[in-house]
DNA sequence: TTTGAATGCGAAATCGTTTTCGTTTTTAAT
DNA sequence: ATTAAAAACGAAAACGATTTCGCATTCAAA
């Protein structure tokens, strides 16, 4: 395999395929290869054709840099998440990679991992690398906006999903997680529950809040008293959060038969305790998730839990940063439209039949 | 909150700031002011302060597309995975994003779905791009690599990480998949266990064969025969083929007393079927998975795996890809690395004692 | 044959930076 | 006062594509 069998140019001395290039060698100008190439109606057919073949026999691809420059675009659009690890965080990208990509735009991801110092820097990077637009779900410790609202203000296009600020006036994706949570809870106590826990997420965030809210009303509209006591906090939601939650919950004495957990992992995790300190499930304590993540129904009980659509709510977010980029390059207002996903109940076995 | 009440400028008619828009309001050229800015040595102190103070009050951001065409690099870099919901992935995806941050390079995430034609286009999306440089992670299905060794003639910096190709002369960040499935076998003769089957991932994917094969040594070297029938295909290594593959080893009336499966996701979904066929884990069968996925604790029993160090993959290829980069821009040869990451096993409750 | 409109092509200006070379000015040395 | 060296600045040419004009042809109609 001796190099020397090989043609090759050094890679120093190939120079790349320019219109300059394949004008030079057809004898027209760069204008009218240029032109060629995009197929204006100025440029006979003919000429078209040997421009094309052209080309193609040179492989020539058009410089982006040059193209960026030109168009002020750059078919690249930004999307910054807490973190990729988490599941719905995943599901969520992997619908806006695949409908970005049917559109000829590329996705750079960036994580907060849940900081708001974090979070501003990556706006900031973002803006300077001019992405065509900007999607973003905020971490949970972010309480100013303004570098959210700097986006809007730089004139990028911007579409928030799930964990979304009520301050931003920009288009939205959600799932209305007040009525979601209140199915879940209501779920419960159709079953019987009476005395029903909440394992929340952290203070800020919308959605946590709002699953609160719900769980909150749920009780209240069916004649259950709301003790502040049940409910604990899992400020990353996960597994070991859930474990942790539930630790606190047995060694504080509560006496409860249902509970509601802000995510799947925090479900399971409280699950695997209450399993392992010999109470049953559903039995003597029922559990609803929240998610439908992939192997809640894995795990022994498999969870109940509500479907939370992240892969849809991807391709949806792309879908309406798409409209409005696209508002934005013909010099149209764009009004911010606000789409809620539906989300249904997940009956498996963490809740008695 | 009438828009009357704040200052705005139309953002039709706010035009950017420029380096020339500086050089005129200090009565410079723009030459200095880019030097200015740049820390030329050719420049006076004064007049950098200068330059520096009106780039500031002016907010200046430099025009990245200008700077891409001029210095002919973008400080980007893509990423091509199978998929990102694979916990495996979602892990590097951390480290490499972690990490190229860090040096100020953003990171394009573009998935194969383990087809071979997406992955060429892949390829070709981020050549186009003119990236600084690519990592990827082979599809299963991709058979031919042309576009892989295109990636080189291309002159664009390669790293592949876990599912890499030999016929490829790039930098590699691997584990030894033989060794650690062949320690992961005999974990289990050690333990015992006289008839293990191993869940095989699909059959051209280079690490799918080394495992294959560690187990398939183990064996040997331990005085177990090797009986192919014991040998399952888990074409997607998850959950559900994990189940199908258990449901089928069942069905087929082989007594095992080990299993040995590629990926954690299938040695839950094995799991699952047993217990639901009453067969208890680990006093009837033992069971080995694989990659340490973050949720293998939590299953019942907890799962006894071998620990691939994702987030530490990730970061160690694009350290390399780094280095491939620096190399390139200062004209230097580089010599392709190829980094072995260390795994380990982590024993846990679905291997006796 | 002349006029008008098509038709086909290209010169040149941009996009905003970077960088090479000069040119000018200042400073130090003789 | 003269000269050499150093310091500070700028003109201009890239980088590669796009697009607006204007200038030639060609062709059809009168």
């Amino acid at each position: 395999m001796s190099g020397k069998l090989y043609f090759s140019l050094s890679t120093q001395e190939m120079k790349e395929v320019t219109l300059k290039q394949i004008a030079e060698n057809l004898g027209i100008s760069v204008t009218t290869v240029s032109k060629a190439l995009k197929d204006y109606k100025d440029v006979s057919k003919e000429t078209k054709a040997l421009v094309r073949a052209e080309a193609k026999a040179l492989n020539y691809k058009p410089n982006v840099f040059a193209v960026n420059l030109r168009t002020k675009e750059s078919k690249t659009v930004g999307l910054i998440i807490p973190e990729v690890g988490q599941y719905f965080f995943s599901s969520v990208i992997n619908g806006i990679i695949n409908e970005a990509e049917k559109h000829g735009y590329l996705v750079i991801i960036l994580q907060s991992n849940e900081s708001e110092e974090l979070e501003r820097k990556q706006v900031d990077l973002l803006l300077s690398k001019r992405v065509d637009g900007i999607m973003m779900s905020m971490a949970n410790t972010t309480v100013a906006v303004d570098h959210i609202s700097g986006i809007k203000q730089a004139n990028t296009p911007l579409v928030m999903f799930d964990k979304i600020s009520k301050l931003i006036a920009c288009s939205k994706v959600v799932i209305n997680d007040r009525q979601a949570a209140y199915e879940a809870t209501k779920f419960l106590i159709d079953k019987g529950c009476k005395r029903i826990a909440h394992f929340r997420g952290a203070l800020l965030p919308q959605n946590s809040i709002d699953r609160f809210l719900g769980y909150k009303k749920a009780l209240e509209d069916h004649g259950l008293a709301f003790d502040p006591k049940l409910v604990y906090i899992c400020e990353k939601v996960d597994y070991d959060d859930g474990r942790a939650a539930a630790k606190k919950l047995l060694a504080d004495g509560h006496k409860i038969d249902g509970l509601f957990a802000i995510t799947d992992m925090a479900a399971t995790g409280a699950l695997t305790v209450f399993k392992e300190n010999g109470i049953r499930v559903p039995e003597d304590i029922a559990i609803m998730g929240f998610s439908n993540w992939f192997l809640s129904q894995a795990i022994t009980p498999a969870l109940s839990t509500v479907d939370q659509p992240g892969y849809i709510m991807g391709r949806k977010t792309f879908k309406i940063l798409r409209k409005e980029m696209k508002a934005k390059k013909q010099g149209l207002a764009f009004t911010p439209i606000t789409k809620t996903l539906e989300t249904k109940i997940i009956e498996r076995d963490s809740t008695p039949k």
